[in-house]
DNA sequence: TATACAATTGAGAAACTTTCTCAATTAGAG
DNA sequence: CTCTAATTGAGAAAGTTTCTCAATTGTATA
């Protein structure tokens, strides 16, 4: 078996949603932990195979949603297409995208939650979520 | 013929680029003016159908790629799929979509403009561009 | 540790979305 | 009005996502 190790942690937050922590969704997880990079379905799927080979592409699909359910995983989207995925930020953060690689960096500040309320106010609209993501060149590849 | 005018100004739009300006073309724009709603490439084609009936479903992906193009419209992502489409805002502003109705609503103040240069120092990345969309119910839908 | 059951899986079919191809049409320049 | 290249409609093709179902497997319980 490779390496996920099944800490207590992550067997509790399938456990508590009636999930059961299979092979494949550990192997999903690791991939996406292994790279924080956005990763499209195919290629977590061709990632996973290297370690569970029989792994089915729906089973990509079935556990990274479960994976999204359990906010272990954050759903993206990429400026020229959809559908990527990356591992959940802790805390509220929000991505910034390496064009060039695809590597995610994060960043803490969100300042959205101060202007949520002044935004609420001014125009009657009851903010409930916000989606932002930042695009731009990583140090390595301004090299 | 529908009710789009060709605007001289729209047509300089399409004619500087070398595009030509289609009723087609101009039924997409029309749908879009007149919602200012986020619309799924399936409604779109749909209510060009009611300007001009024999309008193909290829031809409506043509156009809204043309139109993106030229800054009239934007490709937008919904919180739970992909690919719809808006009407372009004027200047730098971001949208507020509510759940309910996917009215869009749009807000002027960006934060992030100040907001990049800090993060730009803070990380070594040079931000490019970003992506916010705001989610809530607006005023309509909490009654 | 063995058993039973419900959740999960793999495989392929099906549904859905987007792009491509090509002959026919059409917008716009002259 | 004529000519030409861009555009269109239709359907095929490619690509993506979901569904179905029999077989398998994780885990609660004994």
């Amino acid at each position: 078996m490779f390496s996920v190790e099944k800490s207590n942690e992550i067997k509790s937050m399938f456990h508590d949603r009636g999930f059961k922590c299979t092979p494949q969704r550990l192997a999903v997880l690791k991939v996406l932990r292994d790279t924080s990079a956005y990763l499209s379905i195919n290629t977590i799927h061709l990632k996973v195979k290297e370690l569970l080979p029989d792994t089915g592409l729906a089973t990509v699909y079935r556990s990274l949603e479960t994976l999204v359910d359990l906010n272990l995983v954050v759903k993206v989207h990429l400026e020229d297409g959809c559908h990527s995925y990356v591992i959940a930020p802790e805390g509220h953060r929000h991505p910034i995208v390496c064009t060039d690689c695809n590597k995610v960096i994060e960043f803490a500040e969100c300042p959205l939650d101060d202007l949520s309320k002044q935004i609420s106010e001014d125009t009657g609209v009851q903010i409930k979520t916000h989606f932002l993501q930042l695009f731009g060149k990583c140090k390595e590849c301004q090299a």
